[in-house]
DNA sequence: ACATTAATTATGT
DNA sequence: ACATAATTAATGT
């Protein structure tokens, strides 16, 4: 189905591409050689599924460059983004969860480069690597913990706290410094903050025009900048 | 305090 | 020109 790319494949991977992920920074370079030929290289354009719910479980994946959501498809059809992981996470690891299927949809947020393995390889990794099993039982939890926090936020919460929060949380795992201040590092629509907090994509419109006009916060189209994070956290700790 | 509906405008290909 | 994104106002719970 995809022979026909293989011309346009990426050049030779090299060491250094994984000895920065934290899963791997505390391999031998000969080891990350041999996990590099055991892998696969794919880059994605934004918008689409690397593997989507319910599917079984066949890879798993690195992210390399870019910025992924997971999401999940409720009964109704509507989208609820559960988290965003940004360049450097693992994800696929169902087996991290004792799942052998894919617990969510995973869509590329903006163009994105991916590793992945087969997941035959996932128990010798886990046992032969140094720092890979802690490292991802370590994301692991942080996610779960954040997908808690977005949960207790939903109930306790109003919606003005609600979509400072969230854009508090993007602003730390996908924050990127520019003259006006944080700019979000990919593109993001109101419809997407409004599936992250649970409400519509007018009353984030209204939010954010509000806090324009306020100078807490600028926006075009699909782009987010925050020039005062420090007002957000005031605002969502009222 | 927030959702829903609908109409209008802006923006990217 | 067309589809998609964003704003705005009016109305409903």
């Amino acid at each position: 189905m995809d022979e026909k790319n293989m011309g346009k494949t990426l050049a030779r991977l090299d060491e250094s591409l994984l000895t920065h992920m934290p899963p791997f920074s505390k391999l031998e370079k000969r080891q990350i050689r041999t996990i590099l030929d055991q892998s696969s290289a794919r880059r994605y354009d934004a918008g689409v599924a690397i593997f989507e719910e319910g599917a079984s479980a066949e890879r798993f994946y690195i992210l390399l460059d870019g910025y992924v959501r997971v999401v999940r498809i409720t009964p109704t059809g509507e989208q609820v983004t559960a988290l965003h992981i940004p360049a450097g996470q693992l994800l696929g690891i169902a087996k991290a969860l004792g799942h052998d299927t894919y617990p969510a949809t995973a869509l590329t947020a903006s163009e994105s480069l991916v590793l992945s393995w087969p997941m035959r390889l996932w128990d010798s990794f886990v046992t032969e690597y140094e720092g890979f099993a802690t490292e991802t039982y370590q994301t692991v939890g942080h996610r779960i913990g954040e997908m808690n926090t977005r949960i207790v936020e939903m109930a306790t919460q109003q919606v003005e706290q609600r979509v400072a929060n969230a854009l508090l949380r993007l602003l730390n795992q996908a924050g990127r410094k520019v003259p006006e201040g944080i700019e979000i590092d990919f593109p993001i629509t109101r419809q997407d903050l409004s599936e992250l907090t649970a409400t519509t994509l007018h009353t984030v419109s209204r939010m954010l025009s509000k806090w324009e006009k306020q100078g807490l916060v600028q926006s075009k189209r699909k782009r987010i900048t925050i020039c005062d994070p420090h007002a957000l956290v005031v605002l969502s700790e009222s």
